[in-house]
DNA sequence: ACCTGAACACCGTTCAAGT
DNA sequence: ACCTGAACACCGTTCAAGT
């Protein structure tokens, strides 16, 4: 059994989190529970109540983890520089939201699809803005009201989202295929735009 | 203890049936258990294995009813006799939508926030399929094309559902707040629309 | 045939006791 | 202070045995 000159807290919270995503990214959200995730790093269950205060604690530092990886994907994508072409860095983003969880199904099941006991703490829910932020920065110069950028980029995302949810869980009415999420995406974001060029012309 | 000659078998199966709704409504989907349920209809886990085949047996039996009373809820919206204003049509159903997952809440989120091991039987597959036509009967007019009315509105529904879905979990940017779900969703609805009649125009 | 009841192999969580 | 290990109160599921 391990003791504690073996790691300090940092080391050992950062071993864990570690092993904990490995398990769920190679068998499955279901699969991460106190006893196996001790057990991998060597540990006991009271151990990680020690650490984390309990497994939702465990999984809020994980979704955290995805949350950055999602918004590292995304951000970089948008273009500042030259002539911008705002309805391309939107599909952009949009594909790669949709990879991101294609690639990632089992992290992107348990930051979406898993139900807490605990009220996400707070750092959790400024991490979840965060993640959003750069479709809203890309959108910014579509609007010159600031609550009707907010109201769009969140409508957008959301819808975005909804449909790459839909699909990978095949709780909505649609076939098993990665095309048709980006392809509605495509389909959906298009008319979208166009619908709000139109409202203000 | 009950006995074989207390219920039909069909009585037996509405009894469960009913009494587990009735947990997932007051208490939550966390509390539908094997152990919970069996005891609460006077019978033994061992009983629902004989009638549902597993618990997801169950769900999925809870959830069927949960899609139909969603179809009830929405194809009545559509009224097909005087002269059609379909935008219309399409903002009450949303609004419909996001009412009944205000209004039953723990049901919508049994329907879509749980994970079942199993593959979902033939039968629930063509559940999610119907109660989603009724915004496809109504979407029809504006296509002429088959392929491009399924693809609008399969991409419009996922849009709402996922408007919906962030807001009731609160996974996703935005403020806990009902007026909110339904302000998006007519934004991005009004949007959409717009933005196809000019792409047909 | 229908249903039980006990068992199997697990859970999350707590906390007195050890080092 | 850190970690254990045992306990508490549960899980889903199976299946021989009873009626």
């Amino acid at each position: 059994m391990a003791r504690r000159s073996d790691h300090s807290r940092e080391e050992l919270e950062e071993l864990a989190l570690r092993t904990a995503r490995k398990i769920v990214e190679s068998e499955g959200a279901q699969t991460l529970t106190a006893r196996r995730l001790a057990g991998d790093i060597g540990y006991t269950p009271g151990t990680l109540y020690h650490l984390f205060g309990s497994m939702d604690g465990v999984i809020y530092r994980i979704n955290a983890e995805t949350l950055e990886k999602i918004k590292e994907e995304i951000a970089p994508l948008h273009k500042r520089k030259p002539a911008q072409d705002i309805p391309a860095d939107i599909h952009k983003m949009a594909a790669a939201y949709i990879n991101f969880a294609h690639t990632h199904r089992e992290l992107w099941l348990l930051l979406f699809n898993t139900q807490s006991a605990e009220q996400p703490p707070a750092w959790y829910v400024e991490k979840i803005e965060e993640s959003f932020s750069p479709l809203e920065e890309v959108m910014k110069p579509l609007y010159k009201k600031e609550s009707e950028l907010k109201l769009a980029a969140r409508a957008l995302w959301s819808a975005i989202h909804g449909i790459c949810y839909l699909e990978i869980t095949q709780k909505g009415p649609m076939r098993k295929s990665r095309q048709n999420a980006t392809e509605m995406a495509k389909y959906l974001i298009t008319s979208f735009l166009n619908g709000q060029d139109r409202a203000k012309a």
